[in-house]
DNA sequence: CGTATGCTTGAATCACGTCAACTGATGTGG
DNA sequence: CCACATCAGTTGACGTGATTCAAGCATACG
C-alpha cells in the first residue's frame, strides 16, 4: 500500500501552494520531512473519522478529498491537491478527519509528524499564521466548488474545472503548458462536478468540439486557454496563487 | 447602514461555535469587542475584494457569505453563520476577501479589530490554535455544502439544509426547539441550494406534506426531526458542535 | 484467452428550470 | 382614503438539461 523511502531521497519542492511559506521558514520545514510514502491510484490514504497524527507534503501525483455519498455507491469529490500542497494541514489543529483521502493518481507524499511540527509552531508565530493561511486557501476553494457545482451548467461547470486544474497545475510546475498529463478518468471528473460519467462524456465532447480542450487517456490538452477561461467564467483569484496580486 | 453602540451595552454570549473557546481564553477575548453594529436584512456587509482589518462576532441574526453569479442577477451563498459564530475570522490571516458578506435576516455583529486580535493571538499560541480550529469547521462546513449540493437532489437537500439549521440554531441557543423563526425568504433557501425559488416551493411543500417540517413566513417549525434527519441523511459530525463527542 | 475497466453513443425518462399568471401582504404618495 | 407599486409566495404549462438503462468497443491484465 505505502512505500517508504530514505530520507535523503526525498525531492524537496519549493513550488506551487507552499511558495507562500517564506525561504527560511521553509528551511525550518524541511527537516521535519522525514519520510516518504508512495501509493498506487485509486487508494485510500486515510479515512474519514479517524485521528491523524500527521499530515503529508504532496510531491507528486493527485489527491482528492472524498465525501461517500448517501447512497454509497459512489463518492463526491470536495477537492483535489496537487504537487506542493499540503494534504490534511487542517488534521493539524482538528485531528478528526471528516473525508477521506484518496490517491487519484499515483502519488508521492512526504509525511510530517504533528507533535514536531507543533515544536516549531509553538516557538514561530509567524510560520503558525503562514500555515493557518495555507488552510484558509483550502476553504477559499471549497466556497467556489460550491458555488460551482450550485450554479453552473454542466458545460461551464467542466470549463471551469478544468481552467482550475491548468491553473493549479501550472502553479504547480511554473511552467505554462498546453498539456499536462493528469490520469484522471472520466468518472473522477464526474465525481468533482457532481454529474453523471455519462454527462461528462458528452459535456467534454461538447469543449472539444468548441475547440476549448481536449481530454484523453489522461491527458488533459488546452487548446485555447482564453476561450476555455471565457466558457467557464474563470477568475483564478480564489486560489490565491503563489505571485498573484493577491498576497497571503 | 450600521448602527454604532455603546460598549458597556455588547451583550457577551458565549454560545455557539465561540464556546469551543475556552473561559480563561475568552475572557482575554471579551474585552477586544469595543464596537457593536446592526444591520438590517439584506445588507451587504463586507463586499469581496476588499481588504478587511477586522473581523465579526455575529451577536444575532443570520448571515451569509455569498458569491455572486457569472450572470450577475443573483449570487449563490456558500455559507450562513449564525449567533456565537465568527464572521470572517478567516480574514485575520488572509485579510483579502473572496466572497460578499450579506445579513439575510436583521443582524447584530460585535467587531475585532485585526490588530487588537493580533496583539493577543501574539502571545497565546494555544488560544491561536483554537482560532485556527475555528475556521476549519468553516471548511469543513463547506465541504459538506459542496457535497451536498453536488450529490443530493431537491428533497434530500432541502432536508439536509434545514437538518444543518436546526442543528446549528439549537447549539446557537443551547436549547432544543420545534420552531424557529429564522426569517428566510424561499429565494434566500434557492441561494443556498443551488435550486431555483420556484423548485423551491415545490419541495416545501413536498417537505409539509410528508410530514417532516413547514416554513411560513420565515418560521421554521420542525414537525418530525428524526423522518427530517433520515430524508436528508443527516449526521452532524461535520459541523464540530461543542459538547458532540467530537473535540477541536 | 476471458474478465475488468474506461470510453462512447442512443433512446427513454425525469428532475428541474423557465415563463407566466395570479394571489396576498406591505408600503408609499397624492 | 384609494391607487399604485413592490415583493414573497403559489401554481400551471412547457421546455430542457441531466440521469438512467443499455449496448458496443476498445485496451489492459492475470
Amino acid at each position: 500500500m505505502s512505500d517508504t523511502g530514505h530520507p535523503h531521497r526525498i525531492q524537496l519542492i519549493r513550488q506551487g501552494m507552499v511558495k507562500h511559506v517564506a525561504p527560511h521558514h521553509w528551511e525550518e520545514l524541511t527537516p521535519l520531512l522525514q519520510e516518504q510514502r508512495t501509493y498506487p491510484s485509486n487508494t485510500v490514504i486515510s479515512t474519514r473519522g479517524s485521528t491523524l497524527d500527521h499530515s503529508l507534503l504532496l510531491l507528486d501525483g493527485i489527491v482528492a478529498r472524498s465525501i461517500p455519498r448517501p447512497d454509497n455507491e459512489r463518492s463526491t469529490f470536495v477537492a483535489l491537491q496537487f504537487r506542493g500542497d499540503f494534504v490534511d494541514l487542517h488534521a493539524f489543529p482538528l485531528k478528526q478527519l471528516d473525508h477521506d483521502v484518496v490517491a487519484v493518481t499515483p502519488s508521492t507524499v512526504a509525511v510530517v509528524q504533528h507533535d514536531a511540527l507543533k515544536k516549531v509552531l509553538d516557538g514561530n508565530i509567524e510560520m503558525s499564521r503562514t500555515l493557518w493561511s495555507l488552510t484558509l486557501v483550502d476553504a477559499s476553494i471549497h466556497r467556489h466548488w460550491a458555488m460551482r457545482n450550485s450554479a453552473m451548467r454542466g458545460f461551464a461547470r467542466v470549463a471551469n474545472f478544468f481552467s482550475e486544474i491548468d491553473a493549479r497545475l501550472c502553479a504547480a510546475t511554473e511552467t505554462y503548458q498546453d498539456s499536462y498529463t493528469i490520469g484522471i478518468t472520466q468518472t473522477d471528473i464526474a465525481d468533482a462536478t457532481g454529474m453523471t460519467p455519462v454527462h461528462v462524456n458528452r459535456v467534454l465532447k461538447d469543449l472539444r468540439e468548441d475547440g476549448c480542450c481536449s481530454i484523453s487517456n489522461g491527458h488533459l490538452q488546452i487548446i485555447d486557454r482564453d476561450r476555455l477561461h471565457m466558457r467557464g467564467d474563470f477568475d483564478p483569484a480564489y486560489l490565491y496563487l503563489p505571485g498573484s496580486e493577491a498576497p497571503l
